[in-house]
DNA sequence: TCCTCAACGTTC
DNA sequence: AACGTTGAGGAC
């Protein structure tokens, strides 16, 4: 009789034998996903092994009978030996268990038959431009392969992309495979287009539009050795390729290469390691760099930065200006407004820039000092106006706007806060006779509704683009030459050890969107806080600048990436329960700490616990939650400090523990 | 004495 | 995680 060892999606590390059944002895093999029994309850679980019984004749005697495996999902394998060894070393890294680990990596689903992924559409291919000196260079140090890593730094237009094609070539010239990574991908972006053109025939693009069936699919064809070329989001840094010899990491420092539920993995340190396992380059670029990247290329630690400086169709930067907003009495300054009337009157476009959805976030009662707050999570609730809804961005909760207060009948209420909605009614009024477009998930619900704002907006019949993030990243259109960043405050007021960096990347990104094919770029940053750091250095172009300062700043406080945090966050129903339970878990960790301290007597770089509190968000989604943050100089320290807490900690029922290793941000 | 609910333990 | 079993305490 054979027997198959199987990992499952569940918290537990343990492996579960079950029997093979003679009429699935052909089909069950490592690699396969099964439906087994478990418990009383159906699950999909992945065969790791397979062997005869007789194996472990000795320790099989007094053990009970195993239950056999119901059928078996895949006819080939989605998954190799190396694959597991990689879930092992996840679960090990961020603590989870090995299944949880295995089946973020592999898609799920099941098999259908599906629609062919992805026509390849016979487009021009411009393998032949004319490469800068700089971009000659790159392309022949990371061929060369002389370090392990290399960081493309340089300007949006610098041609990084081109650089990224050529390594890859020369890699898959080698015989060997390519992953490239990019912060996410529809079918609309033109860099998945591109690479298919590029490597015709054997490149699997991962995009977000493939139904589960489809991926699953390019994931046998990769495993096969069908492939040279990998282009996908996230969790294509999981693609197993039989021969991996190079991993891109384009725009390196979006924060979607972080997972955001368990295990809450990073791409970058699962490229890093996959790299390293595999004797492979991994290769990443960026404008703005994360600072821990910007760490590693300098100093000597096998990352070599490799600079791009200027633009390939030449060109300056675009011109920055601050317009502080105490000044102003308004949305749109009177300074944004002369500019737009300029470009505009010009036959040019305009891309408005707000991070925030929705007409106004804040409703406010002058009598009783009612706020209106989700009743599910400690957040104040954006009126939707064109809804005429009053919506939660945290759980979804709907309810309808009022005029009086809910609590006191007063009539003397009001909104405040402005998002994109209300900056779009300012917008038509101040400009009637220009067409203008708000690009937002709530304007654009589905992609193709997104892909017409955006060709419209490419042939010019749209004059004014307004939007979230989502106008920030990537877009090029050559008629746009004025970029409006109507608030730049709003990332700078959370308490976030990061939040200068984040502010200050997303204005060195939107400033790219301006002028990227002529001299005529003008940005326009309005900000309660003119002199922050973050805005002065942006607009100043000074980014070596500001990246060495801002990494002295977190050497002298011991803020990543020279300290390392653990977020612990325990959340439940109950509030009471979470907070005693957060407490209890904050007890263990100071005493693991405490004998740390005592086994390691002397010792400078011991973890501490550096804070436990509710979360700045309390609650979320009918769950209170609270956490323990922890930090330490040595890596190593922390992680035997997390294990030991990890041991000794047990959730009670309706409790739940989460563990954030190198959080991005701290909520 | 019955019933509900939360605490705990197991899953091949 | 998701489902059993078990046991304490409340209502009748």
């Amino acid at each position: 009789m054979m027997r198959a060892r199987v990992l499952a999606n569940i918290p537990v590390d343990k492996e579960f034998d079950y029997a093979v059944p003679p009429s699935l002895e052909e089909k069950v093999k490592p690699g396969v996903r099964v439906a087994v029994p478990f418990g009383n309850r159906e699950i999909t679980a992945f065969v790791i092994d397979v062997f005869p019984d007789d194996v472990l004749k000795d320790e099989i005697k007094n053990e009970r009978e195993l239950k056999d495996i119901k059928r078996a999902i895949d006819k080939e394998p989605v998954f190799s030996p190396r694959e597991v060894e990689l879930a092992k070393w996840m679960a090990a890294f961020y603590f989870c268990s090995p299944g949880e680990a295995l089946s973020v990596m592999v898609p799920g689903g099941r098999r259908d038959v599906g629609v062919p992924a992805f026509a390849v559409e016979d487009e021009l291919t411009d393998g032949s431009v004319e490469l800068t000196g700089e971009q000659e260079a790159a392309i022949a140090s990371i061929s060369s392969a002389s370090h392990a890593m290399y960081y493309l730094y340089g300007v949006t237009g610098s041609g990084k992309s081109e650089v990224f094609f050529r390594a890859a070539r020369h890699v898959v010239d080698s015989g060997r495979q390519v992953i490239y990574l990019v912060p996410e991908i529809t079918l609309t972006h033109q860099l998945s287009r591109m690479v298919a053109c590029r490597f015709p025939g054997r490149v699997a693009v991962l995009h977000s539009a493939l139904t589960a069936s489809q991926r699953i699919d390019q994931w046998k064809r990769i495993l096969r050795g069908e492939v040279d070329m990998i282009i996908g989001a996230r969790s294509a840094v999981f693609a197993p390729c039989p021969r991996l010899g190079m991993i891109i990491i384009d725009e390196e420092h979006e924060n979607s290469y972080k997972a955001g539920s368990t295990p809450r993995y990073h791409a970058r340190q699962v490229a890093q390691k996959r790299c390293a396992d595999a004797g492979a380059t991994l290769v990443m670029g960026s404008a703005t760099p994360s600072l821990e990247a910007w760490k590693l290329m300098h100093e000597d630690s096998g990352m070599l930065k490799l600079e791009l400086p200027q633009r390939v169709g030449g060109g300056r930067p675009p011109v920055m200006e601050v317009v502080d907003m105490l000044r102003e009495n308004r949305m749109i300054s009177r300074r944004l407004e002369e500019e737009m009337r300029l470009v505009l009157g010009r036959g040019k476009q305009v891309i408005l820039f707000l991070n925030r959805r929705g007409y106004s976030y804040f409703f406010h009662c002058a009598t009783c000092g009612y706020e209106m707050s989700c009743p599910h999570c400690s957040v104040s609730l954006t009126y939707h106006k064109n809804e005429a809804m009053m919506v939660c961005h945290y759980c979804g909760y709907t309810r309808s706007p009022v005029t009086v207060c809910p609590d006191c009948g007063s009539l003397d209420v009001g909104y405040s806060g402005f998002g994109t909605e209300m900056v779009e009614q300012e917008v038509a009024r101040m400009f009637p006779s220009a067409s203008l477009a708000r690009l937002d998930t709530d304007s654009t619900r589905d992609r193709d509704a997104m892909a017409l704002v955006l060709e419209d907006f490419r042939h010019g019949k749209i004059d004014i683009l307004l939007g979230t993030q989502m106008v920030a990243k990537g877009l090029n259109f050559p008629g746009v030459e004025l970029v409006g960043v109507v608030l730049a405050d709003s990332g700078l007021n959370v308490p976030d050890f990061r939040s200068r960096e984040h502010t200050f990347s997303l204005l060195v990104q939107v400033s790219g969107r301006a002028g990227r094919y002529n001299d005529k770029g003008r940005v326009v940053v309005q900000t309660y806080k003119p002199g922050n750091e973050a805005v002065t250095a942006a607009c100043a172009g000074d980014v070596d600048g500001f990246y060495d300062r801002e990494l002295d700043a977190r050497r002298e406080t011991g803020f990543p990436p020279y300290g390392r945090m653990v977020n612990l966050v325990v959340r439940g129903r109950n509030k009471d329960k979470a907070e005693t339970e957060a407490a209890r878990l904050a007890e263990i960790c100071e005493s693991t700490v405490s004998a740390l301290v005592r086994r390691n007597p002397g010792r400078k770089d011991l973890p501490e616990v550096f804070g436990t509190s509710s979360c700045p968000v309390e609650k979320i989604a009918g769950n209170w939650r609270f956490h323990v943050l922890l930090r330490g100089m040595s890596p190593a320290l922390l992680h035997q400090m997390i294990g030991a807490v990890v041991r000794q900690y047990k959730a009670p029922s309706g409790i739940y523990m989460e563990i954030d290793i190198d959080p991005l941000h701290l909520l």
